[in-house]
DNA sequence: TATATGTAGGTCAAAGAAAGTCAAAGTCAA
DNA sequence: TTGACTTTGACTTTCTTTGACCTACATATA
């Protein structure tokens, strides 16, 4: 088995009970017998966004690299509504699917306050037989843009 | 954990009951067992204007260093972005606010994108001449739900 | 008043601690 | 046997810690 598959196999166990993880570069290194910036390309080709994983770093003393699995089923769940939502959408909706949103997780309160405004009935002031459709757009593309890559 | 992490940590839970604290330079480097030239290396890089704080010191007898934390800069910022908006804005208007914002670091990515995909020219399938009304609408009221307490 | 002394804090550069980059060399399967 | 993926290591960049030396203020004393 290669080194780098080891190494990914172990970074994976440590994300087990959490989704953020942080590791020592050397120490990890050291660990695995072999030069530091094999944990880089273990990193940069297995723990890549498109993948999942979003990775911070910073160096200097007490230095090292933290990793965030991002979760896949938020996004999921978040494409899933955005398809179950026709043409039209009524504010009181809106308001149902952010409480789910809040209640599971998916959305932060900032970004549920930034939905509710932007899709709310003062502020689109526009004729009644459109309100709801300009609504279903506005909201929809707002999700679009929540669902991580 | 690092040392420098420790003593911010320290100075930040003395701001608990009010924005302004004054510390011996000498009384913390003791307490934390570092040399003192540390505590300045701390306030110089976690504590700058830039992070929202004042600092001032005196030397000699009875010297101290008080820090003020200023009440978010970032929350005036905004404020005084939405009332310079007036009740109609373009769309590259809204581009330019958003990249200073970016820069100052006022809104995150996530957040920005929001502001821009919920105030975007082909989601706003409006008339042309309340277009922008409605942009200034909105992005006004998305902006005010940015600004912290 | 002028001077001396002690008490704080300020500065800066060197040393130390991690992590990042990049390209050369190696491996291996198609 | 070529091309994609891995391994390795020299060199770079960033952040932190430490210490020697400097400056400012307060107060005691001649």
């Amino acid at each position: 088995m290669r080194m780098s598959d080891m190494i990914e196999e172990f970074i994976k166990e440590l994300f087990e009970d959490d989704d953020y993880i942080e590791i020592q570069r050397n120490d990890l290194a050291e660990h695995f017998n072999c030069v530091p910036s094999q944990i880089n390309y273990v990193i940069s080709t297995r723990f890549k966004p498109s993948q999942g994983y979003y990775v911070e770093s910073k160096r200097g003393g007490g230095g090292h690299i933290s990793i965030r699995k991002i979760n896949t089923t938020k996004s999921n769940y978040l494409m899933h509504t955005i398809s179950s939502i026709g043409d039209r959408i009524t504010s009181q909706e809106v308001d149902i699917f952010l409480s789910n949103f809040l209640s599971y997780g998916v959305v932060t309160e900032k970004e549920a306050k930034l939905l509710k405004v932007a899709t709310s009935d003062n502020i689109l002031t526009v004729q009644q037989n459109i309100k709801d459709e300009l609504r279903a757009r506005i909201f929809k593309n707002m999700l679009i843009n929540l669902v991580e890559d």
